[in-house]
DNA sequence: GCACGACTGGACCAATCGGTCCAGCCCCGG
DNA sequence: CCGGGGCTGGACCGATTGGTCCAGTCGTGC
């Protein structure tokens, strides 16, 4: 069962969550999701009862889980909230010019479509928040002060979104590897 | 025929520009757009050839020639760079408030989207790299150092990017008028 | 070994998609 | 007065969309 089974769901979902991220949610068909994962029409809606929707707001939450291991894994070993955020561009600049399905944020590709948008929005605002909660917590880790550390995470959450955004554009990951030049002075405890 | 005819090619593409930016271009129907602004399907293909795609780069261009009247307004009585930077995410803000087609960038809706996205993805850089452009020009003329100016104008975009992003999560305008607070500090000349 | 639930596979559906095509209208210059 | 082209109106098209439904196939507990 674990090599097949249980696989099905998740494999539906990230390969949604790639290809959300990609052509965004009404640019992508289920048929085509349902190619590229290999599970037939079924057992979507065995798994995902309310359908692409359902898909949609499981793949969004997926792929926030990756993005807090990401910043947790900037973070953890950094000395000061600077060189963590530092290296959390870096990171991402790296997996946007490796990985086409990093273009885009795995978020925003959701939350400018939807059907009956205001429950994607509403799940799109508390993804968003925990990324900066998460970050935040590390801000007080490694030294801030409350309420710089609430600042600093929001300006590093702008400016990843913002750069992200410019290096879609741009085609270039060094969008966001010039990121750090805009960090403001910090107020350390 | 002023009344009607050149009417309507603008009609289409104003109409087209608030139902991409609102739905995204995938989201958003030939249909729609055409019972919205009462043109007729032939005239649309009339007016652009190439259909849907035509239509989201001229709808695209428009948006933001009025993006960058609304940079020149905020700029243009500013006393210093930091002023004009300020009054324009307040009018961003107010905009955003007010009309539900200021919700999102007008660009990103499209970027994120679209066929044979190369031709698009070009467009949008052009025309995000004409908004920086104009809001560098500005702080140039308001004494900031070449240098500085570019570094500022950027920053500025990536900041009103990302917050905007952030404000329609969020659902509110308050995201954009919170952002003058990240300005880093200023490099006059 | 049997029955039952979870799950799969895919046929099928109405609705909608973007796009084509052309007959007619209407305003213009000749 | 008449021809012609810019433009309009809308019928029509095949493809694809998201979604439904159910017969079949397992693995598992009785």
């Amino acid at each position: 069962m674990p090599p097949t089974a249980p696989a099905t769901k998740s494999r539906l979902t990230e390969t949604a969550a790639r290809l959300f991220r990609q052509k965004g949610y009404h640019g992508t068909g289920l048929a085509e999701i349902l190619a590229e994962s290999g599970v037939p029409k079924g057992s979507l809606y065995h798994h995902f009862p309310a359908g692409k929707a359902d898909l949609a707001v499981a793949a969004a939450r997926w792929a926030s889980a990756g993005m807090l291991g990401i910043i947790d894994d900037a973070f953890t070993p950094a000395a000061d909230f600077t060189g963590g955020a530092t290296t959390l561009c870096f990171k991402l600049a790296k997996l946007f010019d490796l990985y086409p399905d990093w273009r885009g944020c795995p978020i925003s590709s959701v939350l400018f479509d939807g059907p009956e948008n205001e429950s994607f929005r509403a799940v799109a605002a508390e993804i968003f928040e925990s990324w900066r909660h998460r970050v935040e917590t590390h801000a007080l880790r490694l030294g801030l002060a409350p309420e710089a550390a609430r600042r600093q995470a929001e300006h590093l959450m702008f400016l990843v979104q913002g750069g992200w955004t410019q290096a879609r554009a741009r085609q270039s990951g060094d969008v966001l590897r010039g990121l750090p030049a805009f960090f403001g002075p910090l107020t350390e405890t």
